[in-house]
RNA sequence: GGCGCCUUGGCGGAGUGGCUACGCAGCGGCCUGCAAAGCCGUUUACACCGGUUCGACUCCGGUAGGCGCCUCCA
């Protein structure tokens, strides 16, 4: 088990990762408001999160992923009747896409997939506490966080409460005693077509408190790593931390890790955030069928999980040619019987030590490229069980099962014909044949051991 | 306007005070009947201007450009 540092948003360190008494962690990353199909740019935290889990159980730590669901809300409100349907069978649809899109990414399920729906009483309870304590106050159904009532708001997003912009929400301006205070639960209003009961009245819960309540509910306080998109720190997580610190007077998480934004690029030098309001979005479910889900999750570990990611032409195309490369060092050869030789054991310390620190993908990324050129240059034993290990830390464990290169027996049959013609030297009739079988989706490969088929990617 | 981040070779993208990142693409060579795969080599990369230093792409200051948040947002 070796130390993990992760970048923690709140204090701007590198943070020594601290497991609980069993080698617990507890990750909870903040998931989509399920109001349409996910994009590339939501793909990016499930893919992270669900490989930073990986890694962490790899070194024996005991990780609990929590990732919730969104399930109240505005936006589900709007989509829902330009759909035509309740808000809540809209919410189910989207939650069935959204599992179909990622499950087809093939890293697992996180361990728990809450929705606000379902975790009513807790966070009803947990406002409650808010209002008893004097942080929070009602107002005509709604009830609001006192911001004021916690001086140390702005700490995570490093902002002065004072120096705010302060915008307003419509038609909630008369009823908080400041604009800094935002809505934990909200009156029901014409329209909305799902409400729970509370001490209240009827409403539904504000965005930030459900994580708050779900959070705690499955991991506690005080739990390891708190994460989410970049876009998220302000203001939803500073709000989050602000009510859970407000209630429980504890922290809600350790550490802060936050992922930089996918980026829709145009032109080098031009690229913005992709987003739905934008209209730049490429979908994922969209991006999985055409490319793979290697070439998905290969792209998102190409770079560091806190910088910017340009997503621009070709670049699921670079991610499926690196991917290639890979698959051809598994196609070729095979490992010389033994234990792992001290090279190969030294590509394994350095990648496994990239992750370790600040989850460096591209780092890790980068030694693995160099144990499969060392094990090319010469067998190395153990190269292709390691490369095969540390490919399922990037999610990338199917590239090591190669594919299908059994020909069908027509496929058989034009190769054989096609060794028949070269041994008569008819390279004429040899390449006619190769561009047949080119044309049948297999390459044609003249090794030292004879002519092999290779199914094209 | 406020806060934060960024600017690396054709492209993507790491990293370091002095030592090849890595990948994709291109070019040359080896191999091959020709290819493919692979190997070798390759295009003097670190926005600009100052400063610190024996030495900076790496530290400090400034300039220019870009990005994110400040409103729903992964």
């Amino acid at each position: 088990m070796r130390d993990v540092r992760i970048r923690d948003t709140l204090s701007g360190e590198v943070k020594l990762l601290e497991p609980g008494p069993d080698g617990e962690v507890g990750i909870y990353a903040c998931g989509p408001t399920v109001y349409g199909p996910i994009h590339i740019g939501n793909a990016r935290p499930f893919v992270v999160f669900s490989l930073l889990r990986r890694f962490l159980a790899h070194e024996g730590y005991s990780p609990t992923l929590v990732i919730n669901l969104t399930d109240i809300n505005d936006k589900i409100y709007v989509a829902a009747a330009a759909a035509g349907v309740p808000s809540a069978e809209h919410a189910e649809r989207m939650i069935a896409a959204y599992r179909a899109d990622t499950d087809a990414l093939g890293l697992g399920r996180p361990d728990h997939e809450p929705k606000a729906t379902e975790t009513i009483a807790p966070i009803v309870a947990l406002i409650a506490d808010l209002v008893a304590s004097g942080h929070a106050y009602e107002s005509s159904g709604d009830v609001y966080f006192r911001v004021r009532s916690f001086p140390a708001y702005g700490q995570l997003s490093n902002r002065d409460p004072e120096a705010m912009d302060q915008g307003e929400e419509a038609g909630s301006a008369d009823l908080k005693e400041d604009p800094l205070d935002f809505a934990l639960w909200k009156a029901r209003k014409e329209g909305e077509d799902t409400a729970w009961p509370s001490p209240w009245g009827e409403g539904r819960p504000g965005w930030h408190i459900e994580c708050s309540a779900m959070a705690e509910e499955l991991l506690g306080l005080d739990f390891a790593v708190h994460g989410g998109g970049s876009d998220l720190v302000f203001p939803h997580h500073e709000n989050e931390l602000a009510q859970t610190e407000a209630a429980r007077e504890r922290p809600l998480a350790k550490i802060w890790m936050h992922n930089g934004m996918v980026q829709a690029q145009r032109d080098r030098g031009d690229a913005e955030k992709m987003a739905k309001s934008v209209g730049n979005v490429f979908l994922l479910g969209e991006a999985v069928r055409a490319h793979g889900p290697e070439a998905v999750v290969g792209f998102i570990v190409s770079g560091h999980y806190r910088q910017p990611l340009a997503f621009g032409a070709g670049a699921l195309e670079e991610a499926e040619a690196r991917n290639q490369r890979i698959r051809e060092f598994f196609r070729e050869g095979s490992d010389p019987p033994g234990d792992p030789t001290p090279a190969v054991l030294a590509r394994r310390e350095a990648f496994l030590d990239a992750l370790a620190d600040d989850f460096n993908t591209p780092r890790a990324l980068a030694e693995l490229f160099g144990l499969l050129a060392d094990a090319r240059r010469e067998p190395l034993a153990g190269a292709r069980a390691v490369a095969a290990e540390l490919l399922g830390l990037l999610g990338l464990e199917s590239l090591a099962e190669g594919r299908g290169d059994e020909g069908s027996e027509e496929a058989e049959a034009l190769l054989a014909e096609r060794e028949r013609a070269r041994g008569e030297r008819d390279f004429a009739r040899a390449d006619e044949i190769r561009d047949r079988l080119g044309e049948l989706g297999w390459d044609v490969r003249d090794t030292a051991e004879g002519a092999r088929l290779v199914r094209r990617s």
